[in-house]
DNA sequence: TCAGTGATTAGG
DNA sequence: CTAATCACTGAG
């Protein structure tokens, strides 16, 4: 049975939905080259609308976050501590501003290290996972098993939402 | 535990 | 324009 790229309906639902689903999908990534790697998604990070204070889009619509408030598919990319590109996956309807951070796949530990090994970066702003070329994700027929935590690195958040389990994890 | 590093943001 | 902040990593 061949694998199958993820359609819109599938990133157009609740954050909290697609998140652990994510979990075991298959990140493919042609490069320049004409290469095309695949690898498991192992762990993600749900964040959740302008009232999650973890949520960049806490703080509104900014050129930043602007890709967060379109439909579901598209990819949100942006550099933390000025040297790492985090990867995160656009969710939910249209005007409703969430996004899985892709936090390591098979191979590779690390939100920071997994976009330096697959050369992605702020070209691949809003890049549409439906559509692109160079990276997509597709079906996998296993059945996964996961458990949740709390989300890593976001103190400023306040215990609330510190607290909130929206960390899932392949086990 | 802590520094590196630069885009992004709020505020003057 | 300035200054603060930061969804990380690896060294010690």
């Amino acid at each position: 049975m061949p694998k199958k790229r993820l359609k819109r309906p599938f990133y157009n639902r609740d954050v909290l939905t697609v998140a652990p689903e994510l979990l075991g999908k298959v990140l493919v990534r042609k490069f320049d080259n004409g290469i095309i790697s695949r690898f498991v998604i192992e762990e993600v990070e749900a964040y959740r609308g302008e009232e999650d204070l973890a949520c960049h889009a806490s703080k509104g619509r900014t050129s930043r976050t602007e890709i967060m408030y379109h439909e579901g598919g598209k990819i949100y990319v942006y550099l933390v501590y000025g040297m790492y590109w985090m990867l995160n996956i656009v969710t939910g309807e249209n005007s409703i501003p969430q996004a899985v951070l892709i936090r390591r796949i098979e191979g590779f530990s690390g939100p920071g290290k997994l976009t330096g090994n697959l050369s992605i970066d702020k070209s691949f702003y809003g890049e549409d996972l439906v559509f692109s070329k160079r990276i997509w994700l597709e079906n996998n027929n296993e059945g996964v098993n996961f458990f949740a935590t709390s989300r890593i690195g976001i103190n400023y958040a306040g215990e609330y939402w510190k607290n909130k389990p929206w960390r899932f994890i392949l086990k």
